[in-house]
DNA sequence: CAGTTTATGTCAGTCTTGTTGACATTCCAA
DNA sequence: TTGGAATGTCAACAAGACTGACATAAACTG
């Protein structure tokens, strides 16, 4: 499995695309890529008193508003009491709402202000400026082959919470 | 910039791709991705005392042996003393190996121990197995548009550390 | 040779963000 | 109605990033 030499063999097509060097420079590419990808919010959340989890946070309850503490927590993949202290000050700064649930007193249903809306495309505008010229630079075909990899990259579970947001849940 | 109306304007070709919605998708396709891209070997350091701090110095000692820290550095875009934690942890136990510059004294050349070694092996087959397997399941047209997207996406200085390692240096 | 720069390492302190543990509230079903 | 499950909060701690200050040794420069 983890020979060097892993032999390129040939179906219907070449395999050269699947040697372990290849698989390397992925490996590489995905590395350096997450940087520039995150760079520049980064650098606007470091000027506030914010850091990266609170932009995934704004990020998913714009994308879903009024979404539950419970759901926004499987989505992002952490603990709650992680989510929590962002939220909490998220809350306090004034950011996001948090609303007790109608018909369930328990949850909590979240909802960005004006000023979190605000930050939210602040934040958003950086971060797609980049990945549009991207974009730009390499291509629709180029785009549609780069998320297909990516959609392959994640567990099961994740492709579920991707394709639910993108397609809106059914 | 941040219209999410942002008008499909038709040159030589559809700009479709380039909607704010696709790359809102994208953004969130790199989110998930990334997760998944980092979740087997954190599983595997999780249960030794490491994290992916220890694994990117691992892998890049690996594929350029010799490489001095100063290197290391800008390669992995982290503060000194923030390496320096780590890779004492790592040299303390005995999987790297630093040798004074001979050349340059105060230098100090890195090198994968055979124990470390192992354990890159160890790391390195658990996230190219799911590499492996993304690549094969969008096949290789994919893989060279998700490598063009990644490479766009870097700044200028990590473009030129990837294909520094990628194609050995000039 | 004296002074400056470079490469490395260390100590101390802070911040973000992850973790586990304990707990309060609410809902629901036996 | 009572006990368990679900949801969310608070407290304490750990990993790993950061900055700043400083020490040492070697290399370079005038």
């Amino acid at each position: 499995m983890s020979d060097a030499r892993s032999a390129p063999v040939y179906g219907g097509e070449s395999l050269l695309f699947l040697t372990d060097e290849q698989l390397r420079q992925g490996i590489e590419a995905m590395f350096f890529a997450y940087r520039g990808f995150t760079a520049d919010p980064d650098r606007i959340l470091a000027e506030m008193a914010y850091g990266r989890a609170h932009h995934r946070a704004i990020h998913f309850i714009n994308r879903a508003p009024g979404t539950t503490v419970n759901n926004l927590l499987s989505i992002l993949g952490v603990t709650k009491q992680s989510l929590n202290r962002v939220l909490r000050t998220l809350i306090a700064d004034g950011l996001v709402e948090s609303r007790v649930g109608t018909v369930d007193k328990r949850e909590r249903h979240l909802f960005l202000t004006d000023a979190g809306r605000a930050l939210e495309t602040k934040l958003s505008d950086a971060q797609r400026a980049r990945m549009r010229a991207a974009y730009k630079d390499a291509g629709p075909e180029a785009v549609a082959g780069f998320k297909q990899v990516l959609e392959a990259m994640m567990d099961t579970s994740m492709q579920r919470s991707y394709r639910n947001l993108k397609d809106g849940p059914t």
